[in-house]
DNA sequence: TAGATTGTTAATCGATTAACAATC
DNA sequence: TAGATTGTTAATCGATTAACAATC
């Protein structure tokens, strides 16, 4: 790890490099260099080169970069190699919908229990998870310290459901509640999945004018 | 309307505008002055007025905004005024539940159909949305016409699927397979809801170094 | 060794912010 | 009218791209 202060942009990137070289690395591929990964990728080779250049050294003059090791590297920064521990907080049919379909996994997450308040979820099993009550965060939190909680509650109650989870020791949060949460404590980070917004530039983009 | 090239910068910026202003006029204030704005959505009144800019003028000095007016113009811009017509196609877990939860008249669409490949799915409705044969999408798209399909299908199918859209004249992808799409035909848009991308995001940042 | 390709420094480009004349 | 705030031009900042010496 060599810089402070990664930008934004920079960090954005990195997914979309270690989803290239998994895939890569899939097809038996063993090096590559900047260029063609650039190729690939519809991206400049300085910007490849420039983007690695924030965490350190990972290539080879001559030869380009080995995939499985850059790959592995990549993660790591990431983080997907720590076992992040993960909730999910709201049980409908979204929450539902990740628990069954999303690969916590495949992202280095594990993903603990899920939560609701409805009696007809409560005690049930989703995707091989267990739905808990609401009222066990209190318990549970403190006992498992789930890294990151999927954030899939109604919008009334989210910011309030954000607030009691910090004051749990939660720090990350996935938002798919499409309100934007605040928090003074220090450290808390929101990742906001905001359909909506997703959508509308979409919309834009297709609209004749 | 008045610039050509509006950066991508921007129109990610709109829908954000879109919300606040809403959210405004919800409240019943009736203007609003960019400098407050900025400071409500912790970004520079610069800004804001540069933004605008792009698509005409829509304030007045020494008054500000009209915030209803400005929520209506912002909406045009972004075509929520167009009726834009989308179907699903993939009824699974993640497409039922945009289906049920995703607010689709919110932002300007009308969910006409939902499509997918499961006999125990055909033929049933999904929060009052017929589920129909994917089959039938090519006695379906000719006759309806619609703008956005959202692609919640397996990765496997996801490129074969989107040509077959593609071919049948629908331009607009809103892509949740988490699989990079492409293709030669001109304007089509893809707009990707890329989950794990988001989450390693989150990862990264929540991770300690 | 010669060719290829890195990591990094410098140049360019674009986006954000500041400043201000125009004017409601 | 005086104060407030716009739309726009200029200045600054940051991100992307190009160039190249170092070196595998």
């Amino acid at each position: 790890m060599k810089k402070q202060n990664v930008s934004d942009a920079v960090i954005r990137r990195l997914p979309r490099y270690y989803r290239y070289l998994h895939d890569l690395h899939r097809k038996g591929i063993v090096r590559i260099s900047s260029s063609s990964l650039g190729e690939k990728m519809g991206i400049t080779a300085s910007q490849i080169r420039q983007d690695l250049s924030c965490f350190g050294e990972f290539g080879q003059q001559g030869y380009g970069y080995n995939v499985e090791e850059l790959r592995a590297e990549i993660g790591h920064i990431l983080g997907v190699d720590r076992q992040h521990r993960v909730i999910v907080v709201g049980a409908g049919n979204l929450g539902r919908a990740l628990i069954n379909n999303f690969r916590f996994h495949d992202s280095g997450f594990l993903l603990e229990a899920a939560f609701d308040v409805s009696p007809n979820l409560i005690g049930t099993e989703v995707g091989g998870v267990p739905v808990l009550n609401m009222t066990e965060l209190e318990r549970f939190i403190p006992e498992h310290r789930p890294d990151v909680a999927v954030l899939t509650v109604p919008q009334a109650v989210a910011q309030s459901t954000a607030n009691r989870l910090i004051d749990l020791g939660v720090r990350g949060f996935w938002n798919f509640t499409n309100v934007e949460l605040t928090s003074t404590v220090e450290n808390v980070r929101f990742e906001d999945v905001h359909f909506a917004d997703s959508l509308l530039t979409l919309s834009y983009r297709i609209t004749a004018r």
